[in-house]
RNA sequence: GUCCCGUUCGUCUAGUGGUCUUAGGACUCAGGAUUUUCAUUCCUGCAACAGGGGUUCGACUCCCCUAGGGGACGCCA
């Protein structure tokens, strides 16, 4: 039990879930149930001019949409207190008092002002832009006096000026920091609220987190994290710094550039598992060539060790193939399911189960994404204008002789089935002499509103005697 | 600017000193096969070890330097 590795995923919620927390999310969650251990889901939720409403929600029921079942959160306790670290405000209290006991940490009285002032001037000398630790060595009777008047502070961390901090971190190994180029970080903000690195330390501390796994930002945060972990006698966690993911530009992935928001994605058909796939790989590879991953797959095979160093372009032309093949070859009822909302809204009927799967079948071959497979399904429901090329085939004489050669067969065939169809194919060259293209693009054209397409016993059989009949006949009336 | 981290095909990557590699796979792209068409599928092809020094009998693999890249430098996370 006391061996038990414990990971968490600590958002913000400040709107969507990034792609890029989903891969963090995806990683730790995977080490979790690789190692049979907690994956834990806290709300780093203490800066709240940047609170959204309903961002929880929306970030709880993307995980859930993609499947990372957290087992403790937000709404499955773990007897480790709130998992919303806005309600833990009296926990962090306890500890920047020690802090302050240790003299590891002062008041610092400085106003927005002020800082700005003297980053202005850092600039213009050309110095390091830091906290340059005027309020360190206010004496005990100048803070009371401060404190007296209510002149609003912020707690700020006593980094050591001098020497290194060498920690490993599990992508990186070894990495030396010196302690002069570390700021004193602020730990309580004048609103009372803890910022990131005390809120984080303490709650990872106290939630028995043993490895922490987050995006390569915060790796220049180590230091300040270590020093609070020192300062208040604990045992750091292990650290893994995840490389991040880029832009096509090699910037750090941004809304600017193309979707970001995992439910935009979900939003646009793409399936968890592609997503998934897609994302495990996306700084993360086994050994040998395999590329395609289950989930399953993903937390047999996973390790922390195989993360990669350097950051990855989020390519969705890759992403959209792979998506394509878990259309193609996931079960039919399970893509089903998921085409559902994007017939509805498309406005197509799918009361008929099982003309609808036959369709959601054929579709399914020809997207990248659920949201193009109504496009492919169009036609079995209605067709659209024609364009004067596909008129003039339409128009030509043999069409139009193909066309009543049909119509009379069909009429008088009791059911249609692929057998009668191949035979009138035939039938078709024999009779009429018509054959290639000159015989399946008008029919095609009649059936389907197009050239192109899916084949003619698929087109028949979805649509059915009657609606065959309906298409052909209005075929003659178009000239 | 300062500090830190990285650098294998356009992109995701395999590769941990020699044999499998004339650097492999996947996406994209091009060509071909299958398909009456399109899509799928299959086959073939194009395409990379950033540069320079070392170390070594031998470096994509180890070390150093340079270049270009990214991240951090907030009372944001």
């Amino acid at each position: 039990m006391n061996n038990e590795i414990r990971v968490r995923f600590a958002p913000s919620p400040t709107g969507y879930l990034h792609v890029g927390s989903l891969r963090t999310a995806l990683y730790n969650y995977l080490y979790a149930r690789k190692t049979g251990g907690k994956f834990i889901l806290r709300i780093e939720d203490t800066d709240r001019s940047r609170y959204v409403e309903g961002a929880v929600e929306n970030l709880i029921e993307t995980l859930q949409a993609v499947g990372l079942e957290y087992d403790e959160g937000p709404d499955k306790d773990g007897n480790f207190g709130h998992y919303f670290q806005s309600k833990r405000t009296n926990i962090y209290k306890k500890y920047f008092r020690e802090l302050l006991e240790k003299d590891a940490a002062y008041y610092c009285f400085c106003t927005e002002d002020d800082l700005k002032k003297m980053r202005e001037e850092q600039i213009a000398k050309k110095m390091d832009v830091r906290y340059d630790g005027r309020c360190r060595n206010l004496s005990k009777e100048q803070v009371q006096e401060n404190l007296a008047q209510g002149k609003p502070f912020v707690i700020r961390a006593k980094i050591p000026d001098e020497g290194e901090v060498v920690f490993f971190d599990i992508v990186r190994e070894r990495i030396s920091i010196k302690w002069e180029t570390v700021d004193d970080q602020v730990l309580i903000k004048s609103d009372g609220y803890p910022t990131y690195h005390l809120a984080n330390v303490v709650d990872d501390h106290l939630m028995g987190i043993t490895h922490v796994i987050r995006g390569e930002e915060w790796l220049s945060s180590v230091p300040k994290h270590l020093f609070l972990y020192q300062a208040l006698g604990w045992k750091p966690p292990k650290m893994c710094h995840l490389p991040l993911l880029l832009n096509p530009d090699k910037s750090k992935l941004s809304k600017r550039q193309g979707d970001v928001a995992v439910e935009d994605f979900l939003k646009k058909g793409y399936l968890p598992e592609a997503l998934l796939n897609f994302i495990a790989l996306l700084g993360w590879h086994a050994k040998g060539d395999d590329e395609l991953y289950s989930l399953d797959k993903l937390e047999n095979e996973f390790s922390l060790k195989r993360i990669n160093k350097a950051g990855s372009v989020f390519d969705v032309e890759k992403l959209n193939w792979m998506n394509g093949h878990y259309l193609r070859n996931l079960e039919l009822g399970y893509i089903a399911i998921k085409a559902k909302s994007f017939f509805v809204e498309a406005g197509l009927d799918i009361s008929d189960n099982e003309k609808y799967l036959k369709i959601v079948d054929v579709a399914r071959n020809r997207i990248s994404t659920l949201s193009e497979i109504t496009e492919a399904a169009k036609p079995f429901y209605t067709i659209s204008t024609y364009s004067d090329e596909d008129r003039q085939i339409i128009e030509n004489e043999n069409s139009q002789k193909l066309f009543s050669f049909w119509l009379e067969n069909l009429k008088a065939l009791d059911s249609i089935t692929e057998e009668n169809i191949n035979q009138l194919l035939k039938q078709s060259t024999d009779k009429l002499g018509i054959k290639g293209k000159d015989l399946y693009f008008p029919l095609r054209l009649a059936l389907f509103g197009s050239v192109h397409g899916q084949e003619l016993p698929v087109i028949f059989d979805i649509l059915g005697k009657e609606e065959t009949i309906k298409r052909l006949s209005k075929m003659l009336d178009l000239k």
